[in-house]
RNA sequence: GCGCCCGUAGCUCAGUAGGAUAGAGCACCAGAUUCCUAAUCUGGGGGUCGCAGGUUCGAAUCCUGCCGGGCGCGCCA
């Protein structure tokens, strides 16, 4: 059910009459050709370029073309008015009976409206979050954890087959420094007098003391006097599943759970980045070079030419050639994250989507530069960037430092105002624009709220509906909602409730063809504007209260109508994985 | 210096695979409640879509150049 493909589909089949007709060329394009929403609604429901796009192609001025398509338009069902205006738009004006019959397909396609077989079961995977697991989440993680895990639930609605993926960095630099830092906390719980120098450049978060307290409960003093390298893989591993399992938890309470943690270090020691740099080789992507420091900025203190081996990354579209192993013969960050994708790849996902924090925008060229090196241009990925949150309490900026080790953890927000609400707000911003997460103004009941302003629609909706079933026992009983005559709903803020549910596929389809999960996020707004501005017409005028306690006919009609809305606004928050609410008192 | 993102109403932001007179909320002003939740709704004022060119039937949207802000720029991840 989705009212822009029929309506296309009708205007596709009078433009093929006209052409059988000899009025117009045959087998013309129509690629471009669009049935949509006008943007002032004086011009009707619904409006085609048809005639402008195609007036190079037919070699016919657009006026013409428009006046011989609509003159085939207007005599179809359902179009109630045509008429041409401006360039050569053609706007069509849809009758009540057209709506009232959308509404009841709505209702038949109840919890697969507006769902379709979009990826026709093709392999997606969605990489998103990917903290390093050297402390708790943060809310500024927020973002795009519920970013990912929401186009994930997306696509995945869309029928592609979805793979949701936490990429730990347990290999690196930062997972040494935790267990340097593990193994002060475990001195400590050994009563330890720790120096002031403990945790410089390391992790001082309380967070650690129970990790250190659980070695020394189970090693006691055995590593206490002893060399670094008789503890350092004991405790690196160890702190390394103690951070995971506490990220665990903080997704747990968001309501994110991944398919698979893909690990850095079993990627090295499996030799995946050794075979993927031998691939290279073999494939003349790697020569011997030197690297020019950055221009326009000093050079690094320590920066001296230095031939290295080289990824010819600007073969892909980068700027500069990276480097893939560092001075000390280690594999860098990016070797193994293009072994990662080239994992990816081998287990075949050909769509990838990774979701990373802003300040990583300037790695996206090499990552692409990458897959299409790993894939033979086979795989393509797309990078969306989260922005960063601001919190705020009341407007005042909630301070977070992570050098000093307090800051405002996940798990605290959504202690405090929930995960629902969470979710939502999170998305109530498009990804790469900041987004201020207010602590007071996010649990306020009032319009200012978005959560609580869709919510509050579902929830009036389910008052009604339970009212109803008090009053007037029987009515929403047996076949209802599909035995309803639905002709009664002729109202114009009735009929543009109906056109604001059609817009549910619409929306959805942008939503996951750019990958932008806040666009449900606004229309759940728009189509809670539309219900509540009804409410309130029934306030001014009783005839136009749901329940019109004399009227059975009306009221079902109108209990249906209102159902669908409850329908649609509960697969909307059902995609962010928010649970609509019954009552709010 | 280079790259990416951003610049839309007083404020916060939608809208950018080109569509007609550019939208919403907040704030401001004026209204609506014997009645299904006024936690809501209605109306009003408010704009050189950063600036300047270009592409065309048509540009907030695409291209170029500037201006302003954010992020990033071997051996952190």
């Amino acid at each position: 059910m989705n009212i822009f493909k029929d309506l296309f589909n009708i205007v596709k089949e009078e433009i093929e009459h006209l052409s059988g007709a000899g009025e117009l060329p045959g087998g013309l394009d129509l690629a471009g050709v669009l049935v949509e929403p006008p943007r002032d609604p004086s011009h009707g429901d619904m409006a085609t370029n048809a005639a402008m796009v195609l007036a190079k192609r037919a070699g016919k001025a657009p006026r013409d073309i428009a006046t011989l398509l609509a003159g085939r338009l207007g005599a179809r069902d359902g179009i109630a008015a045509v008429d041409v205006a401006g360039p050569g738009f053609i706007n069509l004006r849809l009758s009540p009976a057209y709506w009232q019959t959308a509404l009841a397909r709505i209702i038949a396609s109840g919890e697969r409206y507006g769902a379709f077989d979009l990826g026709k079961g093709q392999k997606v995977n969605v990489e998103y979050v990917s903290a390093n697991p050297t402390g708790p989440l943060h809310v500024g993680h927020a973002r795009g954890t519920v970013f990912g895990d929401v186009l994930a639930a997306l696509l995945e609605r869309m029928g592609y087959v979805v793979t949701r993926e936490y990429y730990v960095n347990d290999a690196g630099a930062q997972v040494d420094t935790l267990a340097r830092s593990v193994y002060q906390r475990y001195l400590e719980a050994l009563g330890r007098e720790l120096g002031p120098d403990a945790f410089d450049e390391g992790y001082p978060g309380d967070y650690l003391v129970p990790v250190g307290q659980a070695l020394a409960r189970e090693h006691g003093e055995k590593f206490a006097d002893a060399p670094e390298s008789e503890w350092f893989e004991t405790f690196r591993a160890f702190a390394v599943e103690s951070m995971l399992s506490l990220i665990r938890d903080d997704l747990d309470a968001l309501g994110v759970h991944h398919d698979l943690f893909s690990s850095e270090k079993k990627l090295v020691e499996d030799g995946q980045v050794q075979n993927t740099f031998i691939d290279f080789q073999s494939r003349d992507l790697i020569y011997e070079g030197v690297l020019e420091p950055p221009k326009g900025k000093p050079p690094p203190d320590d920066w001296e030419p230095r031939p290295q081996n080289l990824f010819r990354a600007t073969s892909f579209g980068d700027e500069v050639d990276r480097p893939l192993k560092k001075s000390d013969g280690s594999w860098t960050y990016f070797a193994t994250d293009i072994a990662y994708h080239r994992d990816k790849f081998e287990r075949g996902f050909h769509d990838m989507i990774d979701v990373w924090g802003a300040d990583h925008g300037g790695y996206v060229k090499r990552m692409k530069a990458a897959v299409s090196a790993v894939s033979s241009d086979k795989a393509k990925l797309d990078v969306k960037l989260c922005n960063m949150v601001k919190l705020t309490q009341g407007g005042k900026p909630v301070a977070m430092s992570k050098r000093s080790g307090q800051f405002v953890t996940l798990r605290d927000v959504v202690d405090e105002v929930g995960k629902d609400v969470v979710r939502f707000i999170m998305l109530t911003r498009k990804n790469d624009a900041p987004l201020e997460f207010d602590l007071a103004r996010v649990v306020e009941q009032s319009k200012d709220n978005p959560v609580f302003y869709v919510q509050y629609a579902h929830a009036r909706i389910r008052s009604v509906l339970r009212r109803a079933e008090a009053e007037m026992p029987g009515l929403v009983a047996g076949d209802f909602p599909a035995n309803v005559n639905l002709s009664v709903l002729t109202d114009a803020a009735e009929l543009d409730l109906i056109k604001s549910m059609c817009g549910w596929p619409r929306a959805i389809d942008s939503a996951v063809s750019s990958h932008e999960p806040h666009r449900l996020a606004f229309y759940l707004q728009e189509l809670a504007a539309a219900f509540h501005l009804l409410w309130n017409k029934g306030n001014e005028d009783h005839a136009l209260r749901f329940i019109i306690a004399e009227n059975d006919q009306v009221t079902a009609a109108r209990l249906a109508l209102i159902g669908a809305v409850a329908q649609v606004i509960s697969l909307g928050l059902g995609i962010f994985a928010v649970q609509p609410v019954e009552e709010m008192r």
